[in-house]
DNA sequence: AGAAATCTGTGATGGAGATCACCAAGTTAG
DNA sequence: CTAACTTGGTGATCTCCATCACAGATTTCT
């Protein structure tokens, strides 16, 4: 079952900001409206489990504010860190729509709002709606995407430095988008980094370390500024 | 540009033995009607490439029979196989719905009949039939999950014996469902299932050798029978 | 059938990185 | 304001497995 939110608030998607951008929020306005009618919007705290792996699927979860942890840990306790959702993520949605258990777990990160819409009332609402059944084959197939590209970057890049230049390139990119250079807050602890990309975390900070002295990245705080990507682009092959 | 196809029939998607396991055969009657419309359906030989990962997306090729791989290589050479697409898979899907490139590489394992579908022609079809988005949806949500348990599978069994063992027993239970034994054809060589595992050749010949030893398996031509399933599962992990 | 190529089996060697064991520096909590 | 965690940094060791190098076995081609 979903845990007890902390708070609950209305929102309307009409005047969501995230209108654009969010996988439900853009949609043609008589779907629309009946989004707004189907699920509950509410908050919760920072730490929450929103659901487990393994676990049966209850239902989606679209993220309106905060940032959510999907992983997956195995019986050992080793953790495969998958992504950190944001804002107009869908969370879910795979378990909904093959019919299936969890396959990760989401836990917020920060104080979150949320629209939690029961995995039958949202089949229903697919069914009626082919826009809405539209997006979440895109949705879905974005998510399979990143989800295909970690798989590659594990099983091609041999060394650990490899997929770590990899990441590093891959949050330079995004966030430096029309920029001069490419600059970004590193979110995540080495320990979480090292689950990201399948390895351990004194590895990530020796290899961090390397990357400071060979002069390919600069660190300052949680600023990372990455100095020669070509460099980096060549190791992450 | 697709290849040149080796021959050309038609078939009546109405009588197709696919039709309830297919993605695009299960359709209502109106909705199958404009689907058997679009496209072409051709036929190619063995060890064509219908499509290379990094090349623009020009459309989706329906499998009816014959066996497809997927796979991606990177610079260096080294190869992942994804998987070995069979009848009433549908091939490029992510691609095309995402509007990038196609992300892998999909060759003809033998003489192979295909419908192929052009980009623009098939988005219009998922835009005017709701269930048919829906049902690329689910296409994509089991791509996906696929896609998702390989990079688990990769990033948290940290053995070349325990991601064997996982896909061994994965084959095994698939091709035994309400059989007393779990026996199944491997259709891959060494080779290929090292690139599926992320390891050497010379590996899996080394875990499969042991795993003959221990009596764990045994192993007659391409018949693969498991004899002591629960210790392999304790090893996948 | 015979040749060419591909697949399988096995030894030897080296290296990347997991793991263990600390300590220092921040952060949170009581 | 300490105490208790959590995070970051670094050395020493040891294990798994990639890689190289062949040799036999099978399959495919002509």
């Amino acid at each position: 079952m979903p845990p007890a939110p902390t708070g609950r608030f209305h929102r309307d998607c009409q005047q969501c900001e995230l209108r654009m951008r969010g996988m439900f929020c853009n949609l043609n306005a008589e779907t629309l409206l009946n989004y707004e009618s189907i699920g509950t919007q509410s908050a919760y705290r920072k730490g929450v489990k929103l659901f487990e792996e393994e676990t049966p699927c209850t239902g989606v979860f679209v993220l309106c504010t905060g940032r959510v942890k999907l992983s997956c840990t195995s019986r050992e306790g080793k953790t495969l860190l998958l992504r950190i959702a944001v804002p107009g993520d869908v969370l879910g949605l795979g378990a909904v729509i093959s019919g299936s258990r969890y396959e990760v777990t989401a836990e917020t990160l920060e104080p979150t709002s949320l629209k939690s819409i029961r995995r039958d009332e949202f089949l229903a609402f697919l069914n009626r709606y082919g826009d809405a059944s539209l997006r979440s084959a895109q949705a879905l197939s974005k998510e399979y995407r990143s989800a295909f590209f970690d798989a590659r970057r594990l099983a091609l890049s041999d060394s650990a430095a490899g997929r770590l230049a990899g990441v590093l390139l891959d949050w330079g990119k995004a966030a430096s988008i029309g920029k001069a250079e490419m600059r970004f807050a590193m979110a995540l602890t080495h320990e979480e980094l090292a689950n990201l990309i399948g390895t351990s975390r004194e590895t990530v900070t020796r290899v961090l370390g390397r990357f400071k002295k060979e002069n390919l990245i600069r660190i300052n705080g949680s600023s990372v500024l990455i100095v020669n990507s070509s460099k980096l682009e060549q190791m992450a092959a």
